[in-house]
DNA sequence: CTCCTAATTAAACGATGTTTAATTTGAGCC
DNA sequence: GGCTCAAATTAAACATCGTTTAATTAGGAG
């Protein structure tokens, strides 16, 4: 094999999504082309053409990471209450932040789904769910007495809400332009949600 | 003034916005060209920007007929109900359903937000804030005696879960691929608000 | 040292939003 | 009615995009 590179495939699809992933963070979806990408990592268009099926292969493993990291901030931060009704809230509240810090990197996770039949690779699918279902377990816990069935349904609407208002928020489209707190908006509705649960 | 067209300014304005329109219902926003627009109206790309000072203006005019659309299907649907929670509870059906029964022109309004520092003009902000409004005026009427400043703030939250519920559905980023119906979440979600408001 | 294959590149393709300069047209005036 | 000028419209070009193709380069195997 002529191997010609210093680095392993492996090491140039880390460093694409690195690359990738800085161009998002700093300028948003809108600045991510592929010839910035491969540039960015010292290589041509057609190399990094080697390394991913096309470009929204790219994206898709740029929102892996993505996905990866918040996840992680949100899983350790939960881990720290004691409650599951403070570990829903950690989540939620993390979330957030990592949404408000990361803007550009978020909404691309969300904002990248763009042709109409467009599905999303497992893995992506794998790390959302992943998600969801950390606030059923805890809702569980809330109250076990619930059936899985309904408590699964309950954190589906819940998660949702919050991502809602996550959105909403990051894009502009929240009513008066933003004029209340995100936080305060999820503690309301974190509050009507959980207060219908057993405490 | 050269007048060479069988159309005037606003006629062709119209045009523009019904091809556009036609356009992403049927193919979704990525199918959505300057040449196909001006062909669909049987003019050239140039007096295409010759109407609209450019490509995200003819977006903004689509996404402020889409809005007006929507907007005056759930302002009648609401008032056909007795109690403002009936009222709460048809904005929201129709909401959803106007979303689901054209989800691509929904989308667009909410995804063609891509730049960072991207700024809705005033009609689509108008428009936006008219349905934030109804919902906080029926929470209003479910319980005069709360601050003015509190109904607003639960009204953000409440639309703004709603409106999360719709558009990961929409995208297929809904937990287990949407094994639960959207209505029945949107019921979870405002059976939780509104029941903390006064029957 | 020489192949041979895989990695890498340079160049091209079609399509995009947008701009430019040229052309066509109709209204106003004599 | 013909002329003129400004406005409407077009054709063509530009830079950039994702993507593909063919040519080049380089390293491992014999």
């Amino acid at each position: 094999m002529g191997r010609r590179s210093d680095h392993s495939q492996e090491q140039q699809r880390d460093m694409a999504i690195e690359v990738a992933s800085s161009i998002v963070e700093k300028d948003g979806a809108q600045a991510l082309t592929a010839r910035k990408v491969a540039s960015g990592m010292g290589y041509t268009v057609g190399t990094l053409y080697h390394i991913f099926k096309n470009f929204d292969d790219l994206v898709a493993h740029v929102n892996g990471r993505t996905l990866e990291e918040m996840g992680a901030l949100i899983a350790k931060q939960a881990r720290r209450r004691r409650s599951p009704g403070a570990r829903i809230h950690a989540m939620a509240d993390n979330y957030v932040r990592f949404a408000t810090d990361h803007p550009n990197r978020w909404r691309l996770i969300f904002e990248h789904t763009s042709a109409p039949g467009h599905q999303s690779p497992e893995h992506i699918k794998k790390r959302r769910d992943a998600l969801f279902e950390m606030v059923a377990d805890n809702l569980r816990d809330l109250d076990p007495e619930r059936a899985h069935n309904d408590v699964a349904h309950t954190a589906t609407a819940l998660w949702s809400g919050v991502h809602g208002i996550c959105i909403l928020a990051l894009t502009g489209n929240l009513y008066l332009g933003g004029a209340f707190s995100m936080n305060k908006l999820i503690d309301t509705l974190l509050e009507s949600v959980l207060g219908h649960y057993a405490q």
